[in-house]
DNA sequence: TGTCGATATGACCATGTGGTCAACTCTGTT
DNA sequence: AACAGAGTTGACCACATGGTCATATCGACA
């Protein structure tokens, strides 16, 4: 009865990741309802037969890209205390974001598509687990405004502004390619726009930066940038 | 020959702004291979024979609503010069975006699934005009970042920052909604938005906000009610 | 009344859709 | 060699898709 199952999880385990990255791509361009089984059985280089044959059905595998980014997401959000430094927490928040959106650009997309469309499969997610992890940063931001550490902004807003941010480089991708002509970011592009919101955002809501040596030479390199 | 052409044109022209409005909604949810003419003939209340008629094909109709959109960005966009105040010019670039996202969230929508997918249709035009306008600006940008007017801040990543979050409260609304626990957002909503955009974007990047006493009107037109 | 062009729409078509199924191969175990 | 179960796949189905077309209705004018 094959109690070793490494082999056929061998197999299975491929393809389901071969077929989950074509599904990423495929859903993530056209949408739910616009993407086709056939679509991303091509994208996969299989037939349309045997990705059904893993996944199910089209509404499962849909729902296990959410399920893989939502996790992605949750795995990135560390918690916080009002009696951490307002610069770190908001830099490291900044430059989390923005690795994420780095590493998935696909699934970035495929949220982005998802929301786009009104969250059918998200509102639970939305309503719940994201809704307190925002409303419980908004409280510390709050006491940090209370304590003069910070502009009295609102902090729902400012999580926002740094999401929307950073979401897009990722989701309009196209847009700014075509705008600055190239072929693609690089590393040192993101390195340059990562500083850059830092700056901005920080200084803007009137943070002070983390005073190390680093901060400094993250400034030169905003300037120093000419990968344009 | 019916040489008034009121009557017939009427009937064409309304029934046009119908189908248009119908499908932007259609098209902006599901992205231009999700939508289907039936469903978009559905939300315009009409036979699908109907709405084939008046735009001759599910492609066409679709360039025409993008072709819309693009006018109706172009004709915010006014022309800056070196020796235009810079507060003026960045805030007054936030609230007219903000306020067209406001006006058209659908048609915003539109053009974020649009982009999404790789501006298909959208190539030209990003390599174009909006190359050009988003070039020109950044020009000005540099000049006053020399004089000191403003922090040294790549200019396209300032302009990428502005255009990203606002349209951010368009594409993103359901998220938003979501987590803010409202049913929409209202009129008090965009203009706390906006406040705070103009707040910490122009304090990000170095910028004296507007301080003139037209500005200070301008300030109390807009806010009316509350500030963040 | 009859004519004419714009408007309206159901019937229809070729193709694409998500999904099922039976038949097949492959691989490890007895 | 025989078996079992995972993996594989083409044929197939009911239905949706974008688009065409013939036909029917409407309103203005003669």
């Amino acid at each position: 009865m094959t109690s070793m199952n490494s082999p056929e999880l061998g197999t299975r385990a491929r393809n389901e990741s071969v077929i989950l990255e074509a599904a990423e791509r495929v859903f993530a361009s056209h949408g739910y309802r616009g993407a086709s089984v056939q679509a991303i059985a091509e994208a996969a280089g299989l037939p349309k037969s045997n990705v059904l044959y893993y996944v199910g059905s089209k509404r499962k595998l849909y729902v296990a890209l959410l399920e893989r980014m939502m996790a992605r997401w949750n795995a990135m959000l560390d918690d916080i205390g009002e009696d951490d430094d307002p610069g770190e927490v908001l830099e490291g928040f900044i430059r989390s974001k923005m690795r994420l959106t780095r590493q998935h650009p696909q699934g970035s997309r495929l949220f982005a598509a998802e929301v786009l469309q009104g969250a059918p499969f998200l509102q639970e997610y939305l309503h719940g687990e994201l809704r307190e992890w925002v409303r419980s940063r908004a409280r510390v931001f709050e006491r940090w405004s209370e304590k003069g550490l910070m502009d009295p902004v609102d902090p729902v807003w400012l999580i926002f502004l740094i999401w929307s941010a950073t979401q897009h480089y990722a989701d309009f991708e196209a847009q700014i390619l075509g705008i600055t002509d190239q072929g693609a970011l690089g590393e040192s592009d993101y390195r340059a726009i990562t500083d850059f919101l830092c700056h901005v955002i920080l200084k803007g809501c009137g943070v002070r930066p983390p005073s190390d040596v680093d901060s400094e030479r993250h400034y030169q390199d905003i300037q120093g940038k000419e990968t344009t």
